[in-house]
DNA sequence: GTCTATACCTTGATAGAC
DNA sequence: GTCTATCAAGGTATAGAC
C-alpha cells in the first residue's frame, strides 16, 4: 500500500542529469528513449509523462549544454584585457567542445546531424553574440561581424576536426595557436571590418 | 525467354551513381538499400550481389568524394602562384562542401557521424596532404604542420557551419576572406612553424 | 505517475526459388 | 543476377490498468 507513485520518483531534471550521462557515455545513439528509461529505474512509457518525445528532451540538453558553455566562457574571460579574453574564450570553447564531444554536436546540429534544426540556430545565434562582444573589445568596433565569423569559424572547426579524431595521432600541434595568434593580429591591426565605406 | 538475368541490369558504377544522387538529394537518410533499390527499378536483395553491405558502399562514395575534391582542387591551383593558389584552394574547397554538403560531411564523418571512421581518416589524411604542400609553398617551409592545421581548421569550420545553417540569414558575409587573408598574411610573415629549436 | 503490453515503423540483411 | 519472402533488431510512442 505504500507503492503508489508519491512522492515520483522522476522529474524533468532528474530525467536530464541521467539523459546528460548517457549523451556523453555513449552519443547520440545511445540516448534513447529505452536506455534512458532503464537508467532511471523506470518503464520507457514513464518518461513520456515529464516530456512529449524525444525532441523535447534533446531540446533541453541542447539548451543545458549551450548555458554551460556560455557561463564557462563568461567567467574565464572576466576581467581580462581584451586578448587575453579572446584567448582565454577560446581556450574554454575548445575545453568543452573536447570534453564533451556529443553534447557539442547536439547543441549545434540538434536530432539528426542534418540540415538546420532549431535549438542550432538559437544555440548558434547564443554563441554567437557571446563571441561578437568579445572580438568588438578587440577590435574596436562593437559590430564586427567579419572578424567574428572568422574567430567562429575557426574554433569551429578544430572542435569538429578534433572531436572526429581527424587531426591524427599527433593532434593539431601548434596549430591551432598559429591559427588563432594569426587570427587575433589581424583583429587587432585591421580595425574594422576593412570596408568602412558600407 | 529473353528474361534471363543477361546483361546484368546493376554495375558496381550504375549502382554509386544512383546512391550519389539520393545522398545528394536527401542525405544519408535517404541513402538506404531499399530507396537505393527502387531508384535503380530493381528489388533490394540484388545490391548485395554488388556491394557486401550498406558500409562498403558508403565507402566507394566517400572515395568519389574525396578524389572530386582533391581533382579540383588541383586544376583550380595549376598554374598560380602560391599566395593566389593557396586561394583558389579554400575557394574550390568551399564550393564543393557547399555544393555537395552530404559528401562532404559522408567523407570525413562516414556512416554515423560519431567517432572516428575509417574512411573520415584516410579523407582526412589524403586532403591533409594536398593542403600541406600549398600551404608549404607559401610559408616556405614544405612541412609547416601548424600553418596547415590552422588553414584546414578554418576550411573545415566554414564549411561545417555553413552546411548546417549556422551562419544565419546574412551568412558569412566577409568573415571568410578577413579570416582567410589573416592566416595568409600569418603564413607570409611567420615563415616556418616558429619554432625553429625542434 | 508508473506500470504492462503492444502497436507500429524503418532499418539492414539472408535463404532459396528461378 | 534478380526475384519473393521473410527475419531480426532497433527505435518512438500510445492505451488502459493500477
Amino acid at each position: 500500500m505504500f507503492t503508489v507513485p508519491f512522492p515520483a520518483r522522476l522529474s524533468a531534471s532528474s530525467i536530464i542529469d541521467a539523459a546528460w550521462i548517457l549523451l556523453q557515455e555513449g552519443g547520440q545513439d545511445a540516448l534513447n528513449m529505452r536506455a534512458l528509461a532503464a537508467a532511471l529505474g523506470v518503464r520507457p512509457a514513464s518518461l513520456y509523462r515529464h516530456f512529449e518525445n524525444r525532441e523535447a528532451l534533446v531540446r533541453a540538453l541542447a539548451e543545458r549544454g549551450v548555458l554551460e558553455l556560455q557561463d564557462g566562457i563568461a567567467r574565464a574571460t572576466q576581467g581580462k584585457g581584451p586578448r587575453d579574453a579572446l584567448w582565454a574564450a577560446a581556450s574554454t570553447y575548445l575545453n568543452y567542445a573536447r570534453n564533451h564531444p556529443h553534447a557539442y554536436a547536439l547543441m549545434l546540429f540538434g536530432d539528426d546531424s542534418a540540415q538546420t534544426s532549431a535549438q542550432g540556430q538559437s544555440a548558434a545565434k547564443a554563441l554567437w553574440n557571446t563571441l561578437l562582444k568579445l572580438v568588438g573589445d578587440l577590435s574596436g568596433d562593437p559590430d564586427d561581424t567579419d572578424q567574428a565569423v572568422a574567430f567562429w569559424t575557426f574554433l569551429h572547426g578544430a572542435a569538429m576536426l578534433d572531436r572526429q579524431g581527424l587531426y591524427g595521432a599527433s593532434g593539431p600541434r601548434g596549430g591551432l595557436d598559429v591559427g588563432l595568434t594569426a587570427l587575433l593580429n589581424h583583429m587587432e591591426t585591421a580595425g574594422g571590418s576593412g570596408d568602412p565605406s558600407s
